[in-house]
RNA sequence: GGCGACGUGGCCAAGUGGCUAAGGCGCUGGAUUGCAAAUCCAUGAUCCCGGGUUCGAAUCCCGGCGUCGCCUCCA
């Protein structure tokens, strides 16, 4: 029962062991706050934290840090235009650079939470709230000479000065060519070299430095919070695979020199970046999809949560709505099977006589197995497959009834994509109602199901598939059982 | 150009040397039903192509075709 994981440092799938026996320090590559999240964003984060829950599942104590980019990223490309991100976004929304990565903290927080995230598993530091902390480092590798400086103030970090720069993800130096598709600073030493810090005196963030009124360079903030946080090594890292290079290697190089400690990550995971209708996900070919987007096409949070997690995290994967509806119509089946088991336990139907205790063990131990192997979900939700038909077969006793429950509710809060469980009441009329107790239309749909008894022992058909019909277009199935009819709600 | 990934029934997707190639969605048929729905059962795969290694390959090796990713901001 040991977790194995995928390594990116050395591309093999490891048996996960923490630095420190019961204890894991994980740091996501969290959100830039200079726009929407998008599916995309989410598939990364979902990785994450699934792997936090399956870890704190295996019983270790987990904590993890998910940084809020609120500063404005330097690249080479910004330099050339003048501007980076965080700024281009003040600019057309006419708000200062800090409103504009508030708004979208905000919406990044309520998009996760709607996506099923425990924030309270999560601290989620600002970038613009440890510019000291970035200072530090970086006045530590001037001393010691793995940086330098240039002109009125910017700060380099030399990679001359960092031999296993590129180990991370086999770039090998002398294969990027410097000055081939990016600007050449002639300031810096080496074409390569990246900064640390910048001044610009038209930069709309800026913060005192003993060398020079600036802002930070792109990757200096997790190396920062990252150490800030857990310390000087920890044991994940995660991101997009866009951040494998330059990022991760620069956060190593960074890290490593500043500290004096190897290795600054023992685990680096590397999420695969989503395609959306067969295409690569581009804000240019307008093909992506906020989480709003999707609330608005009247697909709910676990829904969503769910189509990005099932393909696995590092294979290419495909995202479509024909998708999402295909797993909709997945949860649909486990929450009509767990709406039947809680019916029993609650005497509402005829319970049997059998045990599922076998069946129980059987499907939870291959639920974890998957999870176990590199987050091999896709086994883990053939095994919950699995337990929904064993159960389907079974006449469950109101004990076994109550265990299975209770072994759904423990793999719902292990992955968070098997949907809440189901509620159910008798009406007054004796109906069965199966959707939310507040429904509005409650009083309404069990009214017209009762006049579709009324019709049905008149064996007058044609009125009641009439109002049977009338009772699906609203939303719920009308289900006919020896007992009774009984009302339930159509995903 | 450098590095890398993937190609499994209509669609999605497990499986990386050995029982009858998981599971889901969909389709069709059966049981059930007044008819349905749900449920159960049944039906469906030359595992991209061509070689090779092996007693044995979807799984390893070589070649090809195709799709895609990173190398530049992007999760």
């Amino acid at each position: 029962m040991t977790v194995k994981i995928y390594n990116t440092a050395s591309r093999k799938i490891e048996e996960f062991e923490p630095l420190e026996s019961g204890k894991v320090r994980m740091y996501h590559c969290g959100p830039t706050v200079y726009s929407s999240p998008h599916i995309g964003n989410f598939r990364s984060f979902l990785m994450a934290d699934l792997l936090g829950r399956h870890l704190r599942a295996r019983g270790h104590d987990v904590t993890q840090i998910m940084n809020i980019t609120d500063v404005g990223h330097l690249t080479e490309d910004d330099i050339e235009q003048g501007e980076d991100k965080m700024l281009a976004a003040a600019r057309r929304e006419k708000l200062d650079p800090f409103e504009v990565a508030r708004k979208y903290e905000e919406e990044f927080v309520a998009s996760a939470k709607i996506l099923g995230f425990d924030l309270r598993n999560y601290v989620m530091p600002r970038a613009t709230d440890h510019i000291p902390e970035m200072q530090e480092i970086i006045q530590g590798l001037l001393e010691s000479g793995h940086a330098y400086r240039v002109g009125d103030g910017d700060v380099y970090f030399s990679i001359e000065s960092f031999g296993r720069f590129g180990e991370l993800s086999g770039k090998v130096l002398e294969d990027l060519e410097s000055g081939a598709r990016v600007a050449v600073v002639d300031e810096k030493k080496d074409p390569r070299d990246f900064a640390l810090w910048k001044t610009d005196a038209k930069h709309l963030m800026q913060w005192d430095a003993p060398w020079g009124r600036g802002f930070p360079g792109w990757h200096i903030e997790c190396s920062a919070m990252s150490r800030k946080y857990l310390g000087d090594q920890f044991d994940v890292h995660t991101g997009g695979e866009d951040n494998l290079f330059p990022h991760h290697e620069c956060e190593v190089a960074q890290s490593e020199c500043f500290t004096h400690k190897r290795p600054f990550v023992k685990y680096w995971l590397h999420c695969r970046h989503l395609r959306v209708n067969g295409e690569k996900m581009a804000k240019s070919k307008g093909n992506f999809f906020t989480i709003q987007d999707l609330l608005d096409k009247g697909f709910k949070g676990e829904e969503i949560r769910l189509a990005l997690m099932t393909v696995h995290y590092r294979k290419p994967m495909n995202f479509t709505l024909e998708g999402i509806e295909e797993g909709r119509a997945w949860m649909e089946r486990v929450r009509d099977c767990r709406a039947r088991l809680l019916r029993i336990r609650e005497g509402l139907e005829t319970a049997g006589t059998d045990s599922v205790g076998g069946v129980l063990a059987e499907k939870r131990e291959a639920f974890g197995a998957g999870l176990d192997d590199d987050l091999n979900i896709a086994a883990s939700l053939a095994a919950v497959s699995g337990l929904v038909t064993d159960l389907n077969k079974l006449s469950p006793s109101v004990e076994a009834a109550s265990a299975a429950l209770a072994l759904f509710r423990d793999l719902e809060d292990w992955i968070g994509c098997l949907g809440a469980e189901p509620v159910v009441e008798k009406s007054e009329s004796g109906i069965l109602w199966g959707g939310e107790p507040t429904d509005p239309r409650r009083a309404d749909l069990l009214t017209q199901a009762a006049a579709r008894e009324a019709a049905r022992a008149a064996k007058d058909w044609a009125q009641a598939d009439r109002l049977r019909d009338e009772i699906q277009a609203a939303g719920f199935r009308l289900v006919d059982t020896p007992d009774g009819p009984r009302l339930d709600p159509i995903s």
